[in-house]
DNA sequence: ACATTAAAAGTCA
DNA sequence: TGACTTTTAATGT
């Protein structure tokens, strides 16, 4: 087994080992519940608060004015979200837009920088989170830099396995309510080519595919595909 | 090689 | 039933 590393775009708790931290910072929050589709910050606006996702499920994204989307991270349990808008001061380059409903702890930003003052290991939990979107970040631009459309898909499905599959009986399910618009929004293509490729993977039973579900049949094929050459 | 558009079929609350 | 998701085909870049 490889060792694990944290490249997918879906994020499932990235504060680690900073429970005693966190519980600090946490305590300087206020608790909001969101509804599904609603808001919890925009693009372009000013940034006072940064957030902690304590359950639920967020996406963080930038749209066009044509209302197309790309989306940079969806988010589950125990992750921060606006946390690097918030420390540079520059408004919010993305949008942050709850997929569930959620719980989210808002901290402002000036609070929470009082409480680095005393307690300096705390910056080391917000770090850590910033890097690992700066790590997302630079992988997706190399994706969408060097793939096609079929490696794209390829590599969104093999890093969904790593962070969220499960195994079954016949294989390794994603089951994460995803639909092919959200992964043609998270690879950077058209729905419609997303449908296609997997029907195509279906087609060569290499994954096999349910409403908002795919099982991965053969993990390993499915890697050698993104060996072969374009 | 992939996007766009449109229309139709499938699925779930 | 109506909203949402997926499929399929034709056409455009």
């Amino acid at each position: 087994m490889a060792e694990y590393f944290p490249d997918s775009p879906y994020v499932v708790d990235n504060v680690g080992g900073f429970s005693e931290e966190l519980m600090l910072l946490l305590s300087t929050s206020a608790t909001k519940n969101y509804n599904p589709g609603e808001i919890i910050y925009l693009q372009g606006e000013p940034s006072k608060y940064f957030y902690f996702l304590k359950d639920g499920k967020v996406k963080v994204s930038i749209f066009k004015e044509d209302g197309s989307e790309k989306i940079l991270a969806i988010q589950e349990n125990n992750t921060f979200f606006g946390e690097s808008a918030a420390f540079d001061r520059y408004p919010y380059f993305a949008t942050a837009t709850a997929m569930l409903t959620s719980r989210v702890c808002c901290i402002k930003i000036e609070d929470a920088e009082t409480l680095i003052q005393k307690h300096p290991r705390i910056s080391f939990l917000i770090i850590t989170s910033i890097i690992r979107k700066l790590r997302l970040l630079g992988l997706q631009v190399e994706d969408l830099t060097f793939l096609d459309a079929q490696k794209r898909v390829v590599h969104i499905i093999l890093k969904l396995l790593d962070e969220v599959g499960f195994s079954t009986k016949d294989g390794i399910v994603i089951e994460k309510r995803l639909t092919h618009e959200d992964l043609a929004s998270l690879t950077g293509l058209s729905r419609v080519t997303v449908t296609n490729v997997l029907n195509y993977l279906e087609k060569l039973n290499l994954i096999s595919k349910g409403r908002q579900k795919i099982m991965i049949i053969n993990k390993d094929k499915l890697s050698s595909l993104m060996e072969e050459p374009t």
